[in-house]
DNA sequence: CATCAGATGTTATGATATCACATATGGAGA
DNA sequence: TCTCCATATGTGATATCATAACATCTGATG
């Protein structure tokens, strides 16, 4: 299953995993993953949520990696760029990929209670998009798609009639 | 067929109903369509466009309508809630619905070269989605379904070769 | 070792959105 | 009618998100 985001999990592993994945991919790709772009994909995976790009900024600072936005935003501009972390525009945040280097159009659900965040799987040139688009003659190149509602814990919480 | 974004149309005609319907809309659930809210519809639906809040502040002061962020932003969060315009996440900016009143989940298909916007019908509770949800135990509430990429106009001009 | 592309540092500013509090308006009930 | 209250609006200030512009550095390449 694609969909990990409310479940507990192997954090270290899961953290170390996806900094090798990242390094191997940007290795085959030339790409320079350098300090500042490690830092706030590490900060981004241990958080495993969903980050302002100014909160991001403020971990940075007391780091000496960088103290102005244009830092964080050219990091995040790579990391979102190459796929190792999405951007999630209801929120304006950010949040690590849970399978970087696959190409993949990333879907989330979004607890409006906790603001956990989970990442599935779209397809979104199947189903009905796919066929107004198609209708239209549209080319999707990509897309967001961003379901909001309750996660299962909040869930439970806000019926306690159970 | 729902998608009409990319076509002509009976202009004059479509802002007309659309403000009747929305008018009706209020009238039968106690809703008060006051001077600003109804401009600031009128405004959306004649640009026929995605609009910024500070683009159609601008519209409201020259007309006396007021000059300041929250009542253009309280204008549209009527109407956002009320589903008389949607908000595009992907552009942080504002589209009049093009059927209201009617309940729905939009989808839009957004062109990267000349910002049109269509709107179409998602239902994103089926499909891939709403399966990762229910897996999950997720209750999906709302969602967000933005397609960017290129509308038939403006594939046209990137491919002169044709 | 000259050059150049790409990355970073830094100042300033632009763009989007909300808070907080004052004022108005219109309907329900004393 | 008058009071109360909910809802809407006016306004100044400020929070939050994001980028422009330009200087500097560093490492790869010819």
């Amino acid at each position: 299953m694609d969909t990990i985001g409310f479940e507990a999990h192997d954090h270290k592993g899961c953290v170390r995993d996806a900094i090798a994945a990242v390094e191997a991919h940007c290795t085959r790709h030339k790409l320079q993953f350098t300090p500042v772009r490690r830092r706030v994909l590490e900060i981004l995976l241990s958080e495993h949520r969903a980050m302002g790009a100014y909160e991001i900024l403020d971990t940075l600072r007391t780091e000496g990696l960088g103290s102005q936005p244009p830092v964080a935003y050219r990091a995040l501009d790579f990391l979102v760029t190459n796929g190792f972390v999405h951007k999630i525009e209801r929120l304006n945040a950010f949040i690590a990929c849970t399978h970087p280097g696959q190409d993949h159009t990333p879907a989330f659900l979004i607890c409006r209670q906790c603001d956990a965040v989970a990442e599935a799987h779209a397809e979104p040139s199947k189903g009905m998009l796919g066929r107004a688009a198609a209708d239209t003659g549209f080319t999707i190149e990509q897309a967001v798609v961003e379901a909001m509602g309750l996660c299962p814990q909040c869930r439970e919480s806000v019926h306690p009639c159970a």
